[in-house]
RNA sequence: GGUGGCGUGUCUGAGCGGCCUAAAGAGCACGCCUCGAAAGCGUGUGUGGGGGAAACUUCACCGUGGGUUCAAAUCCCACCGCCACCGCCA
């Protein structure tokens, strides 16, 4: 939730925000003017109840005739009262609504533009040159096959399309990347978080997913549970309510994420790139708004540090204002290179939500002057599938065979993936 | 799933229609005392919104949402959560 003492006095800058994430920037002007209406309509109802307050207490006190007098006025005030509170609570609601539709500021500095306007900060790394080691690569589905990790057939027959089974060296090379991320995550300082994956409608409303994202959260009708795409959805939710002391406060959140892909059909079918269930660890962070800014490249290094390990050309991203999310002012995304796709592919993001999560929240922090809201950011550590299918083709043999990345060895015992 | 009990400020906890402007205690902050500390004594002690240049003022908040009433922490309804016991269960 964007904050309405920002918007009054700089709404310039809230319709230049909406207008280049090609969002409608008269809900500003709507806004405002809700605002103000809200506002006259509080204090006639405020001058009303304080009128009502008095009488209310003088008739306790009164006696006989003066009594029924006073109940005869204090009732009719009553009804007058009942009245402006009802037309405060609509103009309150509208202000509210309003509010909340509107996504929140974003970061000056962010490209302008649609999806395909990002700006490349960074390509680290050399695509490997095939061509040189004296073959064609093959596709994840295709090693997956041959070392017997990946079963996309039966993920299918059971579940549909979009869904897998990682077998054998597959599911031994996801713990191994799991506990990977969490022993360097710890090292690093944070918490490790096992999260609850099935949310109320406060959770995901309190991160911003039920806004335009909502078409890509799975949600079980009977028990009005949704099911989360991220754990930054339950860390976020964690301290919902509450007033933190110490800051910054680092959770990195391991979960099972669960997304419909809602029109992206015909999009990635092949292969385990775009799925509806994989596990992930994300890092999460709370932190004073001042600092959110050097976090979020704390978080991005950290992604980055990943990567390396994984031995993953890659490159970064700044991502352009058009394709934030509603919640995010600023956004990186680190994209591996995909031999067989010749491209680079989106494999983690790390987003800086500043204080519009904290607002929907009510998370605040104690500062010299005062309970405020605080900055909250979010950055994956790990996608499981977008890595195993980086590892697996860009580490691949001429015979089907997966060299692991050193980092990974002692997590997985072995040096080489090799077919059954 | 069933039955019973309970949700009050930072915490414990009283209040169960109008002297609630929420008792009391603890905690915390400041002051006095002290070489310093403890004890003791005194003072202060929430959040959010509105108006105002400010002093200040006003409204709301006793799990959440409705309702009854001139007036609700207090009565009624629904929901949520916690605890205990029973049933079922990995």
């Amino acid at each position: 939730m964007i904050d309405l003492k920002v918007v009054r006095e700089n709404p310039e800058a809230a319709r230049r925000s909406q207008e280049v994430r090609g969002e409608d920037p008269s809900l500003i002007d709507a806004l405002i003017a809700a605002d103000d209406a809200r506002r006259l309509a509080l204090i006639e109802f405020e001058t009303l109840r304080a009128e009502q307050n008095q009488l209310s207490k003088s008739v306790g006190s009164a006696k006989g005739d003066e009594r029924n007098a006073l109940l005869e006025s204090a009732k009719e005030l009553a009804t007058k009262v009942k009245a402006a509170d009802a037309v405060r609570a609509e103009l309150e609601e509208k202000t509210n609504a309003l509010q909340l539709q509107i996504s929140n500021l974003i970061d000056p500095d962010a490209p302008v533009g649609g999806e395909a306007d990002f700006v490349v900060l960074e390509e680290i790394g050399t695509p490997r040159d095939f061509t040189k080691d004296g073959f064609e690569p093959k596709d994840h589905v295709e090693i997956g096959k041959i070392l017997k990790a990946i079963d996309t057939e039966r993920g299918a027959k059971v579940s549909g399309s979009r869904f897998y089974y990682l077998t054998g060296p597959g599911a031994l090379l996801e713990f191994a990347l799991i506990n990977f991320a969490i022993s360097s995550a710890v090292k690093a300082g944070f918490i490790p978080v096992i999260p609850p994956v099935l949310v109320k409608p406060a959770a995901m409303e309190g991160t911003g997913f039920l806004g335009q994202a909502a078409e890509n959260v799975f949600h079980l009708e009977e028990d009005d549970f949704y099911l989360v795409g991220t754990s930054e959805v339950p860390l976020a939710a964690y301290h919902r309510d509450e007033v933190l002391e110490e800051l910054p406060v680092r959770y990195a959140g391991y979960s099972s994420c669960f997304r419909r892909e809602a029109g992206t059909y015909g999009k990635d079918t092949r292969g385990i790139i775009r799925v509806h269930q994989f596990d992930k660890v994300e890092m999460f962070i709370y932190c004073k708004p001042e600092d959110a800014k050097a976090e979020h490249q704390r978080l991005l290094q950290w992604e980055k540090d990943f990567l390396n390990a994984m031995e993953i050309p890659y490159r970064v991203i700044d991502v352009a204002s058009g394709d934030l999310g509603s919640s995010a002012n600023r956004k990186f995304d680190c994209e591996a290179w995909i031999p067989t796709q010749g491209t680079y592919r989106e494999v983690t993001s790390t987003s800086n939500c500043t204080e519009f999560q904290s607002r929907r929240l009510n998370i605040r922090y104690k500062a010299e002057d005062g309970t405020k809201p605080l900055a909250t950011l979010n950055g994956t550590l790990v996608a499981i599938p977008r890595m195993i299918v980086a590892i697996l083709e860009n580490h691949q043999n001429e015979d089907g065979s997966v060299n692991v990345p050193a980092a990974l060895r002692p997590f997985l015992g072995v040096d080489t993936l090799v077919p059954a």
